[in-house]
DNA sequence: TATGAATGAGCTTTCATTCAT
DNA sequence: TATGAATGAAAGCTCATTCAT
């Protein structure tokens, strides 16, 4: 049920965990959860149909653990946000560069983006709540630290539930995320769009 | 393929046009347009299954009707918004009783919000981007205007792109969204909510 | 849910309404309901699978269908239990003379007979509970209708639930099935064994 | 195929062969062999699958071992059937008494009634006519001992061949099943149901 | 205009069994 | 003795869409 990883998978071959993985994400980025097929995922990975059920326990165990898998890599590479004791500029030059390093990693892997995408969109599929609730943990308390870090230097207010300023800048995430996608590229230069959106943020959050 | 109406649909009786569409309504508003199914909302208006093809050309025409009138109604409902002239204050004063106008509207009809949460999940299916680019006719251009008009009067930064400027705003109502979702009801009042965000649109969007 | 006869199998051309119950007669007599397939039906009967789930609602409904007709067609052939006035004699005569016919219709078609035998059983299958419910209405009354009779005319004891005597009877009659059965034909006369088994039901029910 | 029990499982620590057969016990009796799934038994107990199909055969022979150990165990704790010398009247009263404590024995035990009642169900799995076969082994020839007892001294008829008494002694053993299964309990006590049938059994099976 | 019969591809999941180690 | 990885066949069922009438 909330295994981490189940042994049967991590045991194989990592060749072809890779290539399940590979396969997995492919589809779930391309096609969202729902349209997901797992015959499809099964025909790329080159797996028999029993032997996928042996190492997962279904549809969404897999779902789960390619996300568990492919967000872990993404927050490892960017690596802790640094607590900059020199006061609010620092603080918020910190998050913009550490912002811009998240969205630089999401644009390299447009799997990835959509995926996380698909991850930020609520689920009403009661199979996939307990998921989404456990992918959340890893994301959303580096918000919510980042956050009190900033409240603590003074560089975030304090007059508001922390919860809903995390939903802001989520959302305001989105909203960068949305107008990256609608325009074409190179029309207007990323960094500027990302100095532009940390910047609304901070005026939003700030004190 | 995208003609606004159906002829033939609007010379139907509008008794059944009625039946067909509260039937659609009801049956994307609770399983999404994915797990949406036809037969279904053949069986629930009462229609038969060649009638049904013979209105719409298929599922996603139907949805695009709905969502069409339904958003078109609740636009109708909030009215234009008004071009306070005396300054930012009236304006962002009449930008959040505007904005609580829409919560309030969506809040008395879950079937319209789950049909508008479904509506702002950005959908991969390529079926479907062409039904969501014709909604945003009606939705975008309300909040580009209001948003025009702020600038006309000086309650709105001029120095990013209005594009931009409106993806922020649907970010941020979606953040209250999630948010208000997210908590059980009753805990902090909507309208501090509202209070909330809109301060902070005010902030991330004034010049 | 309970509709008699689904009007779309119906108004299905009569050879092809032949040929898929034949098919489906066969394989729930051949494996039971459980084991049979509704994939081996369809390819016997040369109906695609859409078309089978377009006349039936499921395996169950098949089932129920395939049962009823046969069922109801056995019990047109034997006709009603005929209400000798004349005493106890001349009932356990009769109801020994259409005991016989029932013997002899089943005898003729082993499908049959394996159907009633499954039909007999009582099923755990919640799915299920209601088709035998249903399939019960045409048989037990017709079992409690003859006891009735026989009680009216003193033939049948009274001290006891009708209920009970109907499955002492049912249940005696299942003993000469499976007697019948086990052992190789053509060993002893069926008649005698009817005669026999008659003879006990007359002891055990008599006043 | 037909082994008693296989040498392998005997030599098993006892402590897992418990184990094995309470899981077996418990999912055959709950789903019946058709839906029995061995990897639920295996699960259940603790077992690998490797060592089950070295101990057992397969399903079947699972199966096998199962209800030979507890229909054994059933007729060890009824022990033998006592022959009475002193005429038809002991006979009865005795076989009555100790079918009341098969009915107790079963009642108070709904996982060896539901194997029994599974049991008695005919099978047209070829792979279960062996299987029940061998189960009828210490069965039958119990009943058909407490047959040729009666009929030593006089309380049973011997006009007919004892295969048919044997099956009508079952058959409306069946009946009363059937009876107590679907009546509600309490309404009837079961100690007149038991009299009441045996009352019959006596009318019938009486010179 | 209107109907509903027809369909095949597709879905997720379970299963008993084999076999190399 | 003991293990568990591997598997293919099979299951029941849903669906959007087409098309002859």
């Amino acid at each position: 049920m909330s295994r981490m990883v189940r042994p049967r998978f991590a045991r194989l071959d990592p060749e072809q965990q890779q290539a399940i993985l590979r396969a997995a994400l492919d589809e779930f980025a391309t096609r969202g959860y729902r349209d997901a097929s797992l015959n499809r995922v099964i025909d790329a990975a080159g797996v028999s149909k029993g032997s996928m059920y042996y190492y997962f326990e279904g549809k969404a165990d897999l779902y789960a653990h390619v996300a568990r898998v492919e967000l872990g890599r993404l927050f490892d590479e960017l690596g802790p946000f640094p607590v900059p004791d020199t006061g609010p500029d620092a603080y918020w030059s910190a998050l913009r560069d550490h912002y811009r390093d998240l969205v630089t990693a999401l644009t390299a892997s447009p799997q990835l983006l959509a995926l996380v995408r698909g991850w930020l969109a609520a689920s009403e599929d009661p199979a996939l709540q307990q998921v989404q609730q456990e992918l959340e943990r890893p994301v959303l308390p580096w918000i919510e630290g980042a956050l009190a870090t900033g409240q603590r230097i003074g560089a975030v207010r304090t007059d508001l539930p922390s919860g809903l300023l995390v939903a802001v800048v989520v959302g305001m995430g989105r909203a960068m995320d949305v107008w990256l996608l609608t325009r074409p590229p190179d029309e207007s230069s990323p960094p500027d769009l990302i100095n532009a959106l940390v910047d609304m943020m901070r005026r939003a959050l700030a004190p």
